[in-house]
DNA sequence: CGGGGGCTTGAGGCCACTCAACGATAGTGG
DNA sequence: CCACTATCGTTGAGTGGCCTCAAGCCCCCG
């Protein structure tokens, strides 16, 4: 865990913006750019919270461990997502690289001292927390009350909707992340993909079964009982 | 929802404290109290959130339907505890009071006004709102890989550090609120909690089977398997 | 081209769910 | 104060959905 290769400093930070920030404002926070290779930890649980990433290229997983091995994926972190941001002292989840992925990464230190003069990016770090709490509150009802079938169609939703690319969803994390994600085994996982697939709800493409291709939206939408 | 009877105003709004306001510092904002009946509700699932509320005595159930009934309550809210804060709009869950409950209300208008000038106010509203993620965290691994007996033991422990008055948990909700907040039926939970009385782990008090001694605390534990 | 990881599919098992009966308790109204 | 009723909780029997175990295929990658 952070063994970190040479970085190279980020001359234009623009991402700086996704934390209420432009360019002009505050030059002094710096802002590096890191990358982990496929399944290496990015930070642990329970370790001090030092750096807030982002998702520049690649994916991570969240996840928590019970002693026997068990584990629950919190959240997905894809392009464009912060995650690591943290109010107490620690990390709350192991996060590891699910592909190579580069990240854009900020001393906690820097980003609370910005926020304490700066409303707006205080405020934008509340939002991120609110986002955190919305999800973990919408994913305890999947995990709390919802069939196998319906978890997966709603996976595959929200998939399509955060990285789908030229109407193919690319995941980029395995069977087995998916089922820890959902509460699932991986064989579950299969078997519904493969039900949905026979329901002409989506198809594959190429060889590869990580990519898939949404055919009827609305069909799959109503295997996922909303709220 | 939102029937009210009369309110007294309260002259001494002492758990203003618990936002960070001392009486002195904030004379301005109003603290009302109100009673809820049984089975009523506080407010409903994206209603606009224009208060904001402190158990003074009692309990709440914070859940979310699906289309077809099932139910996911994602926590429960005693005594002391703040719940309806939101940062957004709407409320994100149904509440309702378990039992005749008490409550403090506040408008949210003027906690957020206060929160504005006041970082004292504002840092605490965050923290709330961590403890809510941090709270919602622990259950998706709860909801997603424990057992039935873990969960339930979970659920006493949880319990016994939060409303236990003379080494008896005295609960106000029913097992089947127990089953929906665990993501089990009202069956298994009372199997768990015979189980777990076979085991010498817990004892009932008098007649009712809502009042709960742990005698083991220790063996508990070894029920529900840490993180 | 051999090895390994990822995915699918089948067969069987088990844990939690469903359905049901029953007792106890609390609340209601005569 | 006492039926009457509804609600709550426990327990049993049986079912079923997801898990476990296993085999086999495909693809990637050395």
């Amino acid at each position: 865990m952070f063994v970190r290769m040479a970085t190279d400093r980020s001359p234009r930070p623009n991402s700086l913006r996704d934390f209420g920030m432009t360019s002009e404002s505050n030059p002094i926070v710096s802002l590096s750019e890191f990358t982990y290779k496929k399944g290496t930890e990015v930070y642990g649980e329970k370790e001090p919270a030092e750096y807030v990433y982002q998702v520049k290229l690649g994916a991570v997983r969240s996840y928590k461990l019970l002693a026997d091995g068990r584990r629950q994926i919190g959240a997905f972190h894809l392009p464009g997502d912060i995650f690591g941001l943290e109010n107490g002292e620690a990390h709350r989840f192991t996060a590891e690289a699910i592909v190579d992925t580069t990240v854009h990464l900020i001393r906690r230190q820097s980003l609370e001292l910005v926020a304490k003069s700066d409303a707006m990016v205080a405020k934008n770090l509340f939002g991120m927390t609110t986002a955190n709490l919305h999800h973990a509150e919408d994913h305890m009802l999947l995990l709390g009350r919802k069939t196998s079938l319906e978890r997966v169609a709603a996976f595959l939703l929200e998939m399509d909707k955060r990285l789908t690319a030229a109407g193919v969803i690319a995941l980029p994390m395995s069977r087995r992340d998916i089922a820890d994600y959902l509460g699932l085994t991986l064989e579950t996982v299969s078997r519904a993909l493969s039900r949905l697939h026979e329901f002409g709800v989506l198809g594959f493409v190429g060889n590869t079964q990580r990519q898939i291709v949404l055919l009827d939206r609305l069909k799959l939408a109503s295997f996922d009982l909303q709220n």
